[in-house]
DNA sequence: CGACACATGTAAATGGTTACATGATTTT
DNA sequence: AAAATCATGTAACCATTTACATGTGTCG
């Protein structure tokens, strides 16, 4: 079998805080945990539809006065369960691809050049993800949300900030070594 | 369409260095590249085949006295070609996928304890990854292999280990703040 | 002679991405 | 009236994983 599916887990934790519509879902998804979680429309949808036939989820058909006719879906009790069973399972981490550093593995076929524009485009989007981190960090700490959700939030974004750090300080470090290998040509 | 297939060029890559056998292949990723990337057989051998089909790279049944017969693919100068083009593409990253934060996100809704479970698991990962790049150092630096693609492979092994670093910081904020919803409730 | 490593593949099932199709409502 | 956003979905396509099937040679 192919790995399980996690779609399921990520709107069944989106609706665990309430009734949400797809859009809403794809909305949501987009603006808060997209540092390090994606899902389209084309995958919302269909999951939605097969979350409402299983039984974790309620589909309600509203068409609220001068609105357009909406799909809000509900956690149903079973949900839940599900929810908190995948919550305590342990993670088994999938498998690893990162297409950027097997690109510098093989750098020695290619002029240095080439690696050292991957990594200046690789800083160029650390350097984004800096600003936005920071961004989010003031929003979520100058907004009144649920405060014990917002320090689980909080704890995510620190992971990302971490992470930005080091991999900017491997650019330096890279970097350096690449027009060492430039020089010396 | 779907992500442009990079199996194959993690597959050009490597027989960039000479010919390999499917099996080879399999030794060869999961000895040097496992960190950041990984191939099943599964990939490896039907992805060899279509190499062939589009004369990227050459097949040729080996039967050596003594020896199990072995399908050997060589590169061909097409391959060659193809490889380089992809190393001089930019790289797009990929979508995000941690299940691990995208549990953390919703960790409000467990008790305290089964984040803190996903966090000591995750940080004996991270030792024995530590480890390893221990290892995987001593050995590169040892080795005599061509000294251009080891300074490469030095390249992507600092990566790992700068994360490593981060993520184990990481872990022990996470696990201080973790301690201290649970001491609250 | 049994276990293990070498060696090559196929099949089934899913997961996931992107493009396409369609239409309503609000804003400019 | 056009453009943007809200809103819901389908279809095609590809990647990927896992399990299965099969056989050879070597070492203890």
């Amino acid at each position: 079998m192919a790995r399980p599916n996690r779609t399921r887990n990520a709107l069944l934790g989106f609706l665990s805080w309430g009734p949400l519509s797809g859009y809403d879902l794809g909305q949501l998804i987009e603006g808060s945990i997209a540092n390090f979680w994606s899902e389209g429309y084309g995958r919302i949808y269909p999951m939605l539809a097969q979350l409402a036939e299983e039984g974790l989820a309620t589909r309600t058909e509203t068409r609220s006065e001068g609105g357009r006719p909406r799909n809000v879906y509900a956690i149903t009790d079973r949900g839940r369960e599900a929810l908190r069973d995948w919550l305590a399972e342990p993670t088994v981490p999938g498998p690893l691809r990162d297409e950027r550093l097997l690109k510098l593995f093989f750098g020695a076929r290619v002029d240095p050049e080439v690696s050292l524009a991957s990594i200046a485009d690789y800083r160029a989007r650390l350097e984004g993800d800096r600003e936005r981190y920071g961004e989010i960090r003031a929003r979520l700490e100058s907004a009144k949300s649920p405060p014990l959700d917002q320090r689980f939030w909080l704890m995510t974004l620190r992971n990302g900030e971490l992470q930005c750090e080091a991999m900017l300080r491997w650019c330096d470090e890279v970097q350096a070594e690449l027009e060492k290998i430039q020089r010396a040509r």
